[in-house]
DNA sequence: ATTTTTTCTGCGGGATCCCGCAAGGTCTCG
DNA sequence: CGAGACCTTGCGGGATCCCGCAGAAAAAAT
């Protein structure tokens, strides 16, 4: 049993690579690449079915190679090691695990028992491991309390982009009343309303901004988030016959 | 000699305490603190003097902890020790510098003599150090070639936060046209200007939500930015006596 | 199948934004 | 002093946004 370290920090990946070494003693080879493009290729070549990999790396976004190794083969093991729970990156995780597909997410200020545990959860016992407060994160954000359908995340992404009603409103196949609706709906839940009548408009706020604020306040929204969506944005431009 | 270290990564703080020791041996102390608040007193109460910090802590950001020792001991000699070289961070930085100081700013990706010599630089030179990379983005952002003035910027974090035009004319005394003349400016700066004319409009962006968008995604603005923004900005709006 | 609930859509209007045009200001430089 | 560069401000208008109102369509519940 091969696994494959994808992590841009010397200094943790060695730690990892100790890590590992520790927690699975069967484990006879372990790799390393600082950073996801050339993590993508070593899982190609070399057929890796056990991953250990950071999120937010320079190179390529940790995300985006889970995607295509994911692609390529859906049965690899994936232990996403990172510093951060914010809602962006465990929405964007949960969006592209394959169907029963074994992984796990621990925080990087786990103790040291927490990660050597997982490590053997996910590799030898074939056991997802969801660390407590990204497991919060989760339920959170795909619970109704507080949490987001999907297409009012959609929209948030969509104007936090930059785009016009009307041009959301034909990449979503929509009406523009019902792309304001989704607006409306967004402002309400972010609380960034304003329920009218009160004229204590200390600052008044453009809403449509502000939203965008407060979504990257409460880390809804983070960098790579925005790089993704601006990509996806890009394609489908591309893609359109222009009209 | 004493020296303190404010970062929050244990790993990152072992690494920095064996490489303070190597480097500096007259130096007799290292302290640790692991973010920004236990840091500042710990600066405080100890009069330390020597202080290497991480940018982008999660307790209390780096920015906000250096302003607060430099303004009370303004001598301090801070090495930067991050991740990123983001203009937003790179733009903090020097604009929280006091006349005169000793600082430096390295990055991680660094190798371990550039770290040790900037150690011995900074705190025994008293000359002060800035990483290639850093000192690059710092003439981009200083210089007027792709530069921002004062200005721009400080329109476009309004922006960011979410403020209309006439909140912004009110909070940087000015009129509203002004203050839209200013958004032109940063419109074309950023390169999200729409020459008019051109009814290729594929995908049509707003342009006040654009600039933010781009800006984030070239690094211009970045969260804890926005966090410092809106802290200042909550605090101004506590002391408008409502009109 | 019918009611209830949710979502989509058009209409309309007030507020805001984006920006060309033009008339002052200030500051520098020859 | 006058020419030129730059910043500020008012005016005006077209485009966009924000949203209440209300009917149509779709989905969910009974």
């Amino acid at each position: 049993m091969k696994v494959l370290i994808i992590e841009d920090d010397p200094l943790h990946r060695s730690y990892l690579n100790e890590a590992i070494r520790a927690a699975l003693p069967e484990c006879d080879g372990v790799l390393e690449a600082e950073n996801g493009n050339t993590g993508e290729r070593l899982a190609r070549d070399l057929k890796s079915a056990h991953i250990v990999m950071d999120l937010q790396m320079s190179q390529r976004n940790g995300i985006e190679a889970a995607r295509t190794i994911w692609k390529e083969r859906p049965e690899t093991r994936i232990l996403f090691w990172s510093n951060y729970s914010d809602e962006a990156y465990v929405r964007g995780v949960s969006r592209i695990v394959p169907a029963g597909a074994v992984y796990g997410y621990v925080l990087k200020s786990a103790s040291d028992d927490r990660l050597k545990l997982a490590l053997r959860s996910i590799f030898i016992e074939s056991q997802c491991v969801i660390d407590r407060e990204v497991r919060g994160m989760q339920q959170k954000s795909l619970g109704n309390v507080n949490g987001f359908t999907e297409a009012e995340y959609e929209i948030l992404i969509d104007i936090a982009l930059g785009l016009t009603d009307r041009a959301i409103a034909h990449r979503r196949n929509l009406s523009v009343r019902s792309v304001q609706n989704r607006l409306q709906q967004l402002y309400v839940k972010l609380g960034v309303y304003q329920p009218l009548g009160g004229q204590d408009d200390d600052g008044r706020f453009n809403l449509r901004a502000r939203a965008v604020a407060v979504a990257l306040l409460r880390k809804l929204l983070n960098h790579s988030a925005l790089e993704r969506a601006e990509a996806d944005l890009s394609a489908w431009l591309a893609r359109q016959p222009r009209d």
